[in-house]
DNA sequence: AATGAATGAGCATTCATTCAT
DNA sequence: GATGAATGAATGCTCATTCAT
C-alpha cells in the first residue's frame, strides 16, 4: 500500500509546494494527527457502512466511533459521499488493482491463473474483509442512484468484468477452459460465486470454516471453468 | 398452494388498465376494490424495494405508483415495515416453500434433486425475479437490524440453509456428491452461487443470456458438489 | 484628515503583486507584514459583505481572498462582527465626517452647502463606492438586530440626520429652502434619493451613465428642497 | 385579489379533476383549513423577511408564528425559497401590475401619470408597506445569488423599468417632461427616489408623517422630471 | 375506503469560534 | 504572525406516522 492519503482540501498541494515557516518536527506532528484522525475516520465509516449500509449510517456515528464530532468529518471530508468515495479509491486499489497484478503474475496455465484469482480473493476475505464486502454491497445500495459514487462502482465493477472476461477467453480459446459456454455467462458465473461466497460469509462467517469453504469455492469455480475430465476422456 | 399469490403481476395489468375507484358493475365491489389497492400497494413496493432498497423507498413513492396517497398503506398495513413483512411472506411461500416441494417430488438421485432445485430457481429468476431479489437484498439491507423484519429473514434464510444442507449430506451419504468437502461449507456454496448469479442478474440482466446463464449456473454447482467423474472412474 | 484611509485600494494592488510573507529588505518588516494582512482582510470583507451581504458572507471566504486562512482573521479581529465594525468606523470618517467638512466648506448660500453634499456624495460614489454601500446595505441588514453593529450604524445615520436636518433647516429660515414642506420630512426626502440612488447605481451601474445620472439627481434634490423659481416670480 | 392559491402540490388539479367523494361541506372545511393555513405562513415569512431579511429568518420562526411546525411548511411549499418566490408573486401583482394599471388609467397628461404614480406608490406604503418592502429589500439580499429567486426579481425589476423609462420618454417627446436629462438616468432616478423613500420610511416610520413626506417625495419627483416653470416661463 | 393536514424526530451540512503549536 | 484541527450550535429538509373527516 503507496502512502497516498489524498488530503479533503487544497491543503497539502500547499504543504508540499510551500511549507511555510515551522521546523521539520511541528509539521510531523500536524501530519501525524491528520493522518490518525482521517485514518480513524474511514476506519469507522468503513466497519460501519459495512455493518449498516450506508444510508443507514449517520456521520455522527462515524465520527463518534472516531472519538471526533460531525464536524470533524468535514474538516477532511467535502461530504458523507466523500468519504465513500475515498473508501472505493482504496478498495480499487486493493481488490481490484492488485488481483489483477497477482493474476497477471500467476501461470504459466490459464487454470493457474483462475486459481491465482480465487485464493487471492480469498486472501482479502481474511486480510481486507471490510473493503471487499464494502464494494459488493455498496454495488447494490447504489444501483438504482445517480451521482459519482455510482458512476465510479460501475467503472470498478465493468474492470473487473472485462478482466475475467478476458481470462475465461484466453483460457478457452488454449482449450483449457470448456468452449461450451459462452465467455460472457462463464466470466459472469465466475463473479457471481465469489461475491456469493462472500455474502454468504458475511451472513454467517461465524459458523463456517474459511479453509473448507476455500476448497468448496475452488471446486465451484473450477467446476463451471474446466473442461470436465471425464468428457475431455470421452472426447 | 402452487396456485397461491402471483397475483402481483396480474394486478398491475388491471391496474393500468382501470386502476381508479371501484369497477362498473359486479357484486362484491368492496372486497374486490380492497383487494385490488392492497395488491397494488404491495406490487408497487416490491418492485421499488427491490430497484432502490427498503430505506431509500419512502410511503409516497409506494402510495403513488398504486395511484394512492400515503394515508392509504397505514388503512391496509400497520407501518412500512409490515408492507415488507407481508411481501416477505409471500417471498417465503413462492421461493422457500415450493422449493421445497419441488426438490421433494424430483428423483430419484440427490444429483436430480439438486438439478431440480437449481432449475427451479433458475424459473423463479424469471417469473418471479424481483420475489427473489427482496429476499436477498432485504437480508442484506437488515443484517445489523434488530426487529421483526431481521427475525423473519433470519429463520426463512435458516430454513433455506438446513434444508439444502440436510440436501447436501444425504446426497454425500449416498455417495453422488463429494464427501471431500464438509457438508454445511458445501452446502453454503451452493447457495451462494445462487444468491451470487440473481444478483450478477440484477446487475446486468440486459446484458446476460438467460439460458446461457443457467447453463454456466449448472455447471458451477455441479462442479462443486459432485465427485468429478474423471476421479471416479480412476477410483 | 483627507489623507486618511483609500490604502484599501492600494493595498489590494500590492497584495495581488506579492502577497506571501514578508518584504525583502525593509526595515520594520514585522509592522508593515502586520498592515499589509490587516487592510487585505479588510478590503475583502468590503467588497465581500457589500456585494454578498454581511451574513451571506464566511470568514472562509474573507481570508481566503486575502491569502490567509480563518485563523488570521482571529488574529487581528475579536469576531465576525469586529471586522464589520472597524469597516463602519473608517467608513464613517470618509462618508460622514468629511461630508459635513466639505459641506461646512462650502457657501455661501444654503443652496450651495447642499450643492456641495450631493457632489461629494457623487464622488463617494466613485472613489469609494463600496464604502458607501455598505453602510446603507448594513443599516438595511442590520436593522432589527440588536448589538452593537446596530447602535454604530444607528448613531451613524442619525449623525447624519441631524446634519441634513439642521442644513435644511438653516435654508428655509434663510428662505433658500421651501418652507411649506417640514423640515424632518424634506431632510429625509434628501437622504432618501441619496440612499435610492446608491441603491440603483449598485443594481446596475453597468447600465447606467454616472454624469447623467448626477444630474438628474441633483435636479430631483434641488426640485424638492428649493423654492420653485416660478413660485417665486409669482409671489 | 383573485382567489388564486396555487397549490403546493398536485392534490388541487385532482381535487379540480374529481373531488372523490364528500359533499361540498366538507371539502370547503378542508380547503378553508388549507387557505388559513397556508395564509398564515406567508403572512408570517412576509413580515419576518422584511424585518429580518431571508437569509436570518428560519423556517422555525415562520412556523411559529404560524402556529404551525417546520413541517407544515413543507405541506405547503416546496422549500424555503418557494415560500419567497410565492410571496413574490403576489407582490408582483400588487405592487407592480397594478401600478401599470394604475397609470394607464391615470391622464390625459404625462405629469398626471407621473403624479399618479406616485400616489399609487405611497398609497401601498400604507396598505401593502412589507410586500413593497420586501421586493426591494430582497433585490438587494439576492443581487449576486443565482436561482429562481433571483431571475424573478430581476425579470421583475426590469419591467418596471422599462415601464417608467417609456412614461418619461413619452412626457419628454410631448415637451412635459425635461429633455435636458436623459431618459434612462431620469428614470433611474425616480425609481431611486421611490425605493430610497420606502427605504427610509422602513428604518424611522414612527418619526415621519406620511402626508408630509408624500409631498416632500412628490417634489423631488417633479423637480428632478418636469421642466422647471420659470425656465419654460424664459423660452 | 381513503384523504389531506400536520407533526416531530432525524439528518447532512454550514459556520463562527477556540486553541495548541 | 498565522495555521490547522476541531467543536457545537444552528438550519433546511425528509419522512414515517397520526388523526379528523
Amino acid at each position: 500500500m503507496p502512502a497516498e492519503i489524498k488530503p479533503a482540501r487544497k491543503v497539502a498541494a500547499n504543504a508540499t509546494a510551500a511549507p511555510t515557516r515551522k521546523g521539520p518536527s511541528t509539521g510531523n506532528k500536524k501530519l501525524e494527527q491528520r493522518q490518525i484522525s482521517m485514518e480513524s475516520l474511514l476506519e469507522a465509516a468503513l466497519r460501519l457502512f459495512v455493518s449498516q449500509g450506508y444510508r443507514s449510517t449517520n456521520l455522527e456515528q462515524i465520527s463518534g466511533a472516531a472519538q471526533l464530532t460531525k464536524g470533524a468529518v468535514y474538516f477532511y471530508f467535502r461530504s458523507k459521499e466523500a468519504v465513500l468515495i475515498e473508501l472505493l479509491k482504496r478498495v480499487q486499489r486493493t481488490v481490484v488493482d492488485e488481483a489483477v497484478l497477482r493474476v497477471n503474475a500467476a501461470g504459466p496455465g490459464f487454470t493457474d491463473k483462475l486459481v491465482a484469482y480465487i485464493h487471492y480473493q480469498a486472501g482479502l476475505g481474511i486480510t481486507h474483509r471490510d473493503e471487499v464486502l464494502l464494494l459488493i454491497l455498496m454495488s447494490l445500495e447504489f444501483k438504482e442512484r445517480e451521482g459519482d459514487v455510482q458512476v465510479f462502482i460501475s467503472e470498478l465493477y465493468e474492470r473487473q468484468r472485462s478482466f475475467i472476461e478476458t481470462l475465461v477467453h484466453s483460457g478457452q480459446q488454449a482449450g483449457e477452459f470448456r468452449a461450451d459456454l459462452s465467455t460472457r455467462e462463464l466470466a459472469a458465473i465466475i463473479l457471481a460465486i465469489n461475491d456469493g461466497t462472500f455474502l454468504e460469509w458475511f451472513r454467517r462467517s461465524a459458523t463456517l470454516e474459511g479453509p473448507e469453504l476455500v476448497r468448496a469455492l475452488r471446486a465451484a469455480v473450477l467446476g463451471a471453468a474446466t473442461v470436465p475430465p471425464a468428457a475431455s476422456l470421452q472426447a
